[in-house]
DNA sequence: CCGCATCCTGATCGATACTG
DNA sequence: CAGTATCGATCAGGATGCGG
């Protein structure tokens, strides 16, 4: 495991970045909008976020707890459940992250327009 | 590009995510944090990022450009004078982006607190 | 001053195989 | 079921040098 984000400085003028960061990795996002609907175990959520591999998923999951932002769940079954859902910590980033989701449904096709154009006039 | 899938469906999770690739680059939180503030010319940006390099920059700045947030105001002088500033389209990303922005600064502690005391009781 | 082209390293991710 | 481990391939991104 390679969790080396050790250069964690308040202070520093990438703290804007830094904090993008938190959820700008790819299944980061796709993981927190599973669980805003509430708990769920593992397996689901690998059947729900299309694509995802076990790897990104268990890694992505624990970046999150990691940051505290999503709670792991172990019952002692046989065999094991795991559930997660997010923390009080990770309800407060639901807001911002709708804020996104609005901007998207009112303007992405725009941003596809541009992007169309700006792609023609350059042939 | 297996989950390139598209979906017209406003509401999919994929949508959702394509929202975040808009904005999360490495570098162009920052580009846009600058030109929230007003027109600014590439040496400027340059100097006020720390950090970044012109290439990044550049590619940066081309990618905001083709998304149409951006818009590129070349001088016919000598030597060259280009100025970036927000397009219309880019201004509505502002309050989006400020959003996440005041999450950050009221929970990015709690965050790197959780960060710490995770890591402490993994040894 | 602004930016493109090239080379190169090392982080990231998918695929695969294996465990409690 | 819910992971861990390992190995390549791919790709982002830094360094450098050139060009309008």
């Amino acid at each position: 495991m390679n969790n080396d984000f050790q250069s964690d400085d308040k202070e520093s003028p990438c703290h804007y970045r830094r904090a993008l960061e938190v959820v700008s990795s790819k299944w980061t996002v796709l993981v927190f909008y599973e669980l805003e609907s509430g708990k769920k175990r593992y397996s689901d959520l690998k059947k729900q976020i299309e694509g995802v591999t076990q790897k990104m998923l268990t890694q992505t999951l624990r970046q999150l707890e990691r940051d505290g932002l999503v709670n792991r769940q172990v019952h002692p079954t046989v065999p094991p459940t795991v559930e997660y859902s997010l923390t009080p910590l990770g309800e407060t980033l639901i807001e911002p992250m709708r804020s996104l989701h609005r901007w998207t449904d009112t303007h992405y096709d725009s941003v596809l327009e541009a992007r169309k154009a700006f792609d023609h006039q350059k042939l």
